[in-house]
DNA sequence: GCAAATATGATAGTATTACTATTATCTTAG
DNA sequence: CTAAGATAATAGTAATACTATCATATTTGC
């Protein structure tokens, strides 16, 4: 799978960097080192001082790369969606059946990522505990129509417009296709962060995936055409 | 109702503060203000010094009451989250029938908060906004599991079990209750959040209501027993 | 192979934040 | 009316989030 995805590269909003970070060598170990950085000690505690000590470089050059750390993580978790709409996209080509669709896509989209030999600098696995923690701090701003407005958010609006496009597809009487598209996708982040920290507060575990309860939601709500 | 809750103390975690701020004039004023001020300018702006600006007194006051403002906004939050359990307790308080009693607490749960003739120095319309807006930063940190610990999310977490009983006593075999519970809670405010910043990706508006969306969800979702 | 352009690194500096500490003043209960 | 307690004012510190400048590498274009 990923040698397939190995020489795409995923498009990102021209704003959300001051110089391409895929243009270089230092680019990409910002890059991938801040994912590792952010992961470790989490966003509130991440600073470009300190990634720069990490990778021994300088502050300064960091800054060359973003203009900060907000719009590193919107930089960073473009990149997961983008990654996650080509999976997305992949996965579900081909595949007639609305229904089947429907649930390949949830699954895509709900699975956690797994271990993968990596061949890009950037590591999915941790990057994706990173979307989890941190993707919903990106948007809870008082910048965030502005954000909007400038395409921020584009290729996850585009996502959840996709998943709305599938959810049609099986039930085009269905009322609420974009709330139930928006609530798996943001849900199953939620589920994935319950799991490590709020067991009580939901039933997934190593076993039972965030996948299962929401195609078990999914299929019941929705009704099938004869 | 308000009238019926004005007396009601609210018990928050007594870690939570320095000082209570029920005790003393100054405290409820800095409750008060805090809740507006973090609604204007949103939590990363927010600052202590501001604060006591606002309410012509002092930096050094306002840290004799809460150590920080992530403490702060834990009290707040906690505040707000008892505040609705009393609303779930008091509506589902005497319905015998569990599919009624089960949807009164998702409506009560689902709504927004309407303006109301308030009584207490807490403008819960605004707590309401900003629970919305900052509900998630509380949890989405390295100091979670700590904090847990210490009992600081035991309010959300005691109603997230009550929604998931309800549920339970509707369909006793439906396999996921605590994820439908967690689902509903967070997926709410989320709700609330996309009708305002990302309307393309809901149906909710002034017209549809995140309770209908959640409602229908989980009538379909469960089985009634016959 | 060398000069010019470009990238990176090192250092310094600023305003703000997130506090802690100290002292002064105000309020109020006995 | 005094003493205790609460609040206000001020000062100070370390860290953050940058900006600016200059020096030193590295690349590339000829």
């Amino acid at each position: 799978m990923k040698n397939l995805f190995a020489s795409i590269k995923i498009e990102i909003n021209k704003n959300l960097y001051v110089k391409d970070p895929e243009s270089s060598a230092l680019g990409k170990k910002i890059v991938e080192h801040s994912i590792l950085l952010i992961h470790e000690m989490g966003f509130e505690h991440f600073t470009f001082k300190k990634l720069g000590a990490k990778i021994n470089s300088n502050e300064s050059s960091v800054y060359r790369y973003f203009e900060n750390k907000h719009k590193l993580l919107l930089y960073l978790t473009s990149w997961y969606w983008g990654w996650k709409e080509y999976q997305l996209v992949f996965a579900t080509a081909n595949i007639e059946n609305p229904k089947k669709k429907l649930e390949t896509g949830i699954q895509v989209l709900t699975r956690s990522v797994e271990r993968d030999s990596f061949i890009s600098h950037i590591d999915e696995v941790i990057l994706n505990k990173v979307v989890i923690n941190e993707y919903s701090k990106s948007f809870l701003s008082k910048e965030v129509d502005k954000e909007n407005k400038e395409g921020f958010f584009a290729v996850y609006n585009r996502l959840a417009i996709r998943l709305k496009q599938m959810i049609l597809a099986v039930d085009s009487s269905y009322p609420f296709p974009s709330s139930l598209a928006s609530t798996i996708m943001e849900g199953t982040l939620h589920q994935h962060f319950l799991k490590e920290h709020f067991s009580s507060l939901t039933e997934c575990n190593d076993k039972i995936l965030p996948s299962q309860f929401f195609i078990h939601l999914v299929s019941s709500t929705l009704n099938l055409p004869k």
